[in-house]
DNA sequence: CGAATACTGAGCCATAAGGCTAAGTATCAC
DNA sequence: GTGATACTTAGCCTTATGGCTCAGTATTCG
């Protein structure tokens, strides 16, 4: 329950910036190495790597070492995690008491 | 198009506190007072009040003061920019292009 | 009126976030 | 084997986050 309620706080975390939003969205598109995903922004290669550790540290990317090219896939299955918090979350304000809200409540109860 | 993405970052980054995510399901049961709302946490009124005045500035919930009692209510309606991205994301892996996918994608590019 | 209630504001503190530079390591290309 | 490429590590800086206390204001109750 407590892991539920960590995967969201990082999950959520990593969504709430713009640079890994982009980076998650040109990996929609297929895997990419660093410096691809790099390119688009403004920015030293050592800051956009906290991003993409960040991205998977929260489980939203993968990525793998071939030779000196690192290669980030994105890890769809990670994006669950969201849309079952927001399902939760409606099921709450729908009046609706099934187990996915008490599973949620219970998780999110005094904030652990 | 910048500002929908400044609205993610409010909004997710709201979301990444399990606090907040508690609060915000309290709140889908129905209105509440800080107070009220405030009572499970183990925490000050001043630490607890930060986390209310961030989830008001998210959009997430609005607030409204009668006499000395502050009622604060869900905002339904900005959980759909958390949908919305969620759609646009799964679009672009899943290989559609319409204008969801373009509108988001653009809304992204180079961390805008 | 006086006390209790319900915030509210100011300011401190420790840690995390997001950026940088400079230097290091490991491949790959010639 | 030398040089370019693609990260990687270390460390510094500034601002934001999330917690605290202490004191203040505004209602409401008796």
């Amino acid at each position: 329950m407590a892991q539920y309620s960590e995967q969201l706080n990082g999950v959520f975390q990593a969504l709430a910036d713009p640079t890994r939003r982009a980076v998650l969205a040109r990996l929609g598109h297929g895997p990419a190495s660093i410096s691809d995903l790099a390119k688009p922004f403004d920015m030293a290669l050592p800051s956009f790597m906290k991003h993409i550790h960040l991205l998977e540290g929260s489980g939203l990317i993968q990525t793998r070492k071939q030779g000196r090219v690192r290669t980030c896939v994105i890890e769809k299955k990670q994006f669950a995690a969201v849309e079952t918090w927001l399902s939760a979350q409606r099921a709450l304000w729908e009046g609706r008491t099934d187990r996915l809200e008490q599973f949620v409540t219970k998780a999110q109860a005094k904030g652990d």
